[in-house]
DNA sequence: CTGTATCCTTAGGGATACTG
DNA sequence: CAGTATCCCTAAGGATACAG
């Protein structure tokens, strides 16, 4: 489980953003950070249905290697740490929704629909409300 | 190389979208058959600098299978035959577009300026014309 | 709690030869 | 051209034990 060399130049964007999150599990971690406000190694370890540690281990590593997260400890509890989406990472926020939109539209995963009516009405706010809401938590590490 | 079955449910619309293109060649067609226009077996396997036929083959299946593409014959030359993308991958456009002008907000990828200033001018007139485009290619299947 | 360190297994994928 | 069929091999990932 190398932590991998900090890769190849890609001319392509797809590409690019496969060398990234093209795994099995990157998008999922970062679905997590992202979406459903955990921060913790223990949290994001209960979440994803069976990720390893050494695997979410190794995933945290690249991710913050690529300045997707960083991580800190928690101020009001030292033995803690924190892990938190940097604006690179918020900037994917555009391209979950779209994903999530389009599952949703093939009628196999299970969106709430208050997100796909929010969705339906105004996209660009709806976008701008989930970033706002990830700054606004990891602005005060907090559980 | 075995086809798989057809997949576990999933509630997470992510994990969804990843059983379907969350592996490290799938993407890369998808946006072959959509953005680059191709559509015989060679031309994308010239794309993907070095996919095997034999990964092609299984991910063209799949993608037929799930309903994201259909294979014909090419009505002008019988012995070729003509993958195109379904209605459903065509949805898949907002998704690939958010994900190229992620890559290209980092500066590590090329993507064209006049993309970029198209995306920025009116996303979504720049994804409806470009999915009016891919209907139109694949209305008359011509290379 | 947050990881490392191992060990082991397997699915995914490269190469290549071959076929309708 | 458009695949199929093999063979082989490695990297990715599961399990688990252990450490700071």
């Amino acid at each position: 489980m190398s932590s991998g060399a900090t890769t190849s130049r890609s001319v392509c964007p797809v590409t690019y953003a496969l060398e990234i999150f093209g795994d099995r599990w990157t998008l999922l971690v970062l679905r997590d950070l992202l979406l459903e406000g955990r921060s913790r190694f223990k949290d994001l370890l209960a979440a994803n249905e069976g990720i390893a540690t050494n695997v979410l281990a190794d995933r945290l590593r690249r991710l913050e290697r690529r300045g997707l997260l960083s991580k800190t400890r928690d101020p009001t509890d030292a033995r803690q740490l924190v892990y938190a989406p940097t604006e690179t990472a918020i900037g994917l926020v555009p391209m979950l929704v779209e994903m999530m939109i389009w599952s949703a539209s093939q009628g196999q995963a299970r969106v709430a629909p208050s997100f796909i009516a929010r969705f339906e009405k105004d996209r660009e706010a709806l976008v701008t409300d989930l970033q706002a809401e990830i700054r606004a938590r990891i602005g005060k590490p907090q559980l």
